[in-house]
DNA sequence: ACGTCGCATTGCAACGTTGCAAACTGGGTA
DNA sequence: TACCCAGTTTGCAACGTTGCAATGCGACGT
């Protein structure tokens, strides 16, 4: 036995296809008897609409993408569980795509997401810039996520990244560090993100009166916690090593933290240590983590929404959305 | 403009829309000249095939479910990242959706993964019993994640639970634990993986001669990090307090170690811990965690083998799969 | 009794693609 | 010359749904 169908259904209630579509899809221009002999007929047989067939019709699948580098970084994680949440807030359904980080996934993923024919996609980029994604054609409506100005049709969600550094590093000036190190760069990407953090940590410095210091910089390759805790190993390797280390996200920040202990240095006492994304592990890591939390589910609401509208008119200018963040003092370097 | 479709590309090359169709998904019944010319307007116009359209006269649409409490727990995210990529590799691409641990919603989104015309469907049960899921008529082939039965057509893919729990208890025991604790029992639901869990907690227990206490053995409400610092400091609390805690998951853990830290407790001097699952972060915590790591990898390729099969021959009786798991003895409780 | 109105229901066509089988082409063979 | 064959290309129909416009029908007003 196949899978019912329209006509099956109508068929056995007596009725003609069209009206168990309209019974399905808007049950208040059917009469209510005739509604409910189709109903039980509906349940009966089990009858599920055929997604492919409404999409073909309709031109529309309510699917949305979400591109990222990797699913299973705790940041991205979260991101998709409230860009899951805020989808289906919207009766979107979303399908995942991870890039890993190459550039080539990227472009081939941003295509409509492996050209499976989403209506959206919603792309936290790692290497594109928006300029190469706004030049395709017939592809789905994208917004990106993270520090990139918007740029043609592109539209554009993120918090302040660069403020939300300067803050972070401006903590640890304020709490008398003085020689603060930086953990995250990615001079070998196009991606804007370390670019703006990394200027927000400069200006902090320089607000303080402290002098960049090019060996306090520490590009890294990936943002796992190895990558964190091989730069820390390597900074406190220096003849000067520093006494706070300004990471740019929670899982570099993670590694550092493992690293310190490795030495035998004490987490805030011999160096104070900084995060960013507010992820739950970092809540719960011994020292907690002082870290900049984005406000993720406001960044993905906002994010959809903007989709959304997108989608209703893709002539519109590409946007720049701000979402908030907060710097959250925690242990690991306190007040 | 609108999106180009075979037709305008037929049209543009003066061959016939089927022959453009071959180009596309057949090159090689294409005689090379037609072939380059074709491909050479569908570059122009950048043609993307209608996956809509495709699906619905293919009868499938290369879409499989992943539904899962959230998404967000790293064991899920982690596992999600495995499912991604064994699905390409397989041409398939994933629908992902959470439960949020309330059992409708999981009978809502098994049934088509929200009726969005998935393939088939990876589970992940949180309370829904395999009894429950083979029941429905006309939905996807499901193949359930975790320590269920095989029931019915639907296929079960998981660790030994029990024996991997009662060797990371056994470990406990043979390093000379006394008061052993166990951290992740949910009474509550009909989910069997915690029960088999527990059942070899106790087994170990017994054989390494010690009594079960029944104010040892804590449930928890979820498995995030405060509900493993919630038990933890009940436990520690106790009048003989544990000397040991084995958590049902690295995450429980993560919330324990946190715990013990707050009380002042070393770990695992004082009290030795160990999770379960092996995520990233129990591999840099401090200190890291002794963990039962499943083979994540193995489990996301047999589920999805094992329901590319199903999705073949949907009248197979439903199979039980055993995925090889491995002890790994960190610092949280050392050798 | 007739026309009209509004509600409920209906038939037709089309969305873009691919399976099937038929049709065409040119060259080789009997 | 007639025939066949392999290699290419083609037309038709159908997948299941919904937009559109039209039809049927009973009730109401005049």
């Amino acid at each position: 036995m196949n899978r019912a169908n329209l006509r099956d259904v109508a068929e056995r209630a007596g009725v003609s296809v069209r009206t168990v579509s309209n019974v399905v899809n808007a049950p208040e221009v059917v009469a209510p008897a005739t509604r409910e002999r189709v109903q039980r007929v509906i349940e009966e047989v089990g009858y599920r609409p055929n997604i492919a067939a409404r999409q073909l019709r309709r031109g529309r699948g309510d699917v949305i993408g979400l591109v990222v580098p990797e699913i299973d970084s705790p940041y991205f994680a979260e991101l998709a569980a409230h860009v899951v949440r805020a989808a289906e807030e919207l009766g979107w359904t979303v399908l995942v795509e991870q890039t890993d980080g190459d550039p080539a996934r990227e472009r081939d993923l941003l295509d409509g997401a492996r050209g499976h024919g989403v209506d959206g996609v919603v792309f936290s980029p790692w290497a594109l810039t928006p300029a190469e994604v706004s030049r395709r054609a017939g592809a789905p409506p994208v917004v990106m996520l993270g520090e990139q100005a918007g740029f043609g049709h592109v539209d554009r969600v993120a918090i302040d990244n660069q403020a939300a550094a300067r803050e972070a590093t401006a903590h640890l000036v304020a709490t008398g560090r003085r020689r603060i190190a930086a953990v995250g760069l990615q001079p070998h990407l196009s991606n804007e993100t370390a670019r703006h953090r990394l200027a927000g940590y400069r200006e902090a410095l320089a607000a303080g009166g402290l002098s960049p210091d090019a060996a306090l910089e520490v590009p890294v390759d990936r943002l796992h916690h190895a990558d964190g805790a091989r730069a820390t190993e390597s900074l406190l390797s220096l003849p000067e090593p520093p006494d706070a280390i300004f990471c740019f996200t929670d899982q570099l920040a993670l590694g550092a933290l493992r690293a310190c202990a490795d030495r035998g240095l004490r987490v805030p006492d011999d160096v104070a240590l900084v995060g960013f994304d507010d992820i739950e592990a970092g809540r719960y890591s011994v020292p907690a983590l002082t870290t900049v939390a984005p406000d993720k589910q406001r960044l993905a609401e906002l994010a959809l929404t903007t989709l959304g509208e997108r989608m209703a008119d893709r002539s519109l200018p590409g946007r720049d959305l701000v979402v908030p963040h907060r710097l959250v003092v925690r242990e690991s370097a306190p007040v």
